[in-house]
DNA sequence: CATGGGATTGACT
DNA sequence: GTCAATCCCATGC
């Protein structure tokens, strides 16, 4: 993979329109990557993604793996929809599915830099410290108020969830990436990609020496 | 139809 | 460090 600049990127606007649905129409380690930097709303709050996994259907971790079954369904639609599932019995976990139709893949949001409606996001959670607002997989999807019933439902804009490119303080957002949380098979594969030295980024933090390669 | 395992979190030893 | 909470769904009988 070579080094591709910012500046291919969609450009983020004053208007801050979603990213449209190439934008996940695309290998999902690009994806992965690209997102870090860029803003989740849903619910009248907001954030900017500090930490990212890569999941895709040709390794174990990935729920596609098992192939084309209810739980997956959405995995393998359409790029630019939300995966939204409970994990654990408890929580809701977000991820935007990429790769063409017919490909199960997906990036997982982890975490959040919070942004907008913080009182709010404070309310939900039943905490005071921005630090634990979104700094987790369950943690952020409870902060925004996402649901179960947001799966399948599109990123692009018709949603109740929405994804903008990354604004411009965070255009050169520097990388790391380090192996994937809390998966018990293709443990070795370093699909997690966070925001170098962000006190949003969850545990455990990886270290902040070593950028990503591309 | 019964069973078991999670892409987690928070409370507790 | 350990561990329970709690629900969806894949798998196997």
């Amino acid at each position: 993979m070579s080094a591709e600049p910012a500046a291919s990127l969609p450009a983020a606007s004053p208007a801050a329109a979603p990213l449209p649905a190439s934008f996940y129409d695309r290998p999902v380690l690009d994806v992965a990557r690209d997102l870090v930097g860029c803003v989740v709303a849903h619910g009248g709050t907001s954030g900017v993604i500090v930490e990212t996994e890569a999941y895709h259907d040709s390794e174990p971790a990935c729920h596609a793996f098992v192939g084309l079954t209810p739980r997956t369904r959405t995995l393998f639609g359409p790029p630019g929809h939300a995966y939204v599932y409970r994990s654990y019995g408890i929580h809701a976990l977000l991820n935007a599915v990429c790769e063409p139709e017919g490909v199960g893949a997906a990036v997982l949001i982890r975490a959040l830099e919070p942004v907008a409606g913080v009182d709010l996001m404070c309310a939900r959670r039943g905490l005071e410290q921005p630090h634990q607002l979104c700094s987790g997989p369950g943690k952020l999807t409870q902060a925004l108020g996402v649901e179960l019933a947001e799966n399948d439902t599109p990123l692009t804009g018709a949603g109740p969830v929405a994804i903008t490119a990354r604004p411009i303080a965070w255009r050169d957002v520097e990388l790391v990436s380090a192996p994937r949380i809390g998966i018990t098979k293709a443990v070795e594969l370093p699909w997690r990609f966070c925001a170098r030295d962000n006190p949003h980024v969850s545990r455990p933090r990886p270290p902040g020496g070593m950028p990503a390669p591309r």
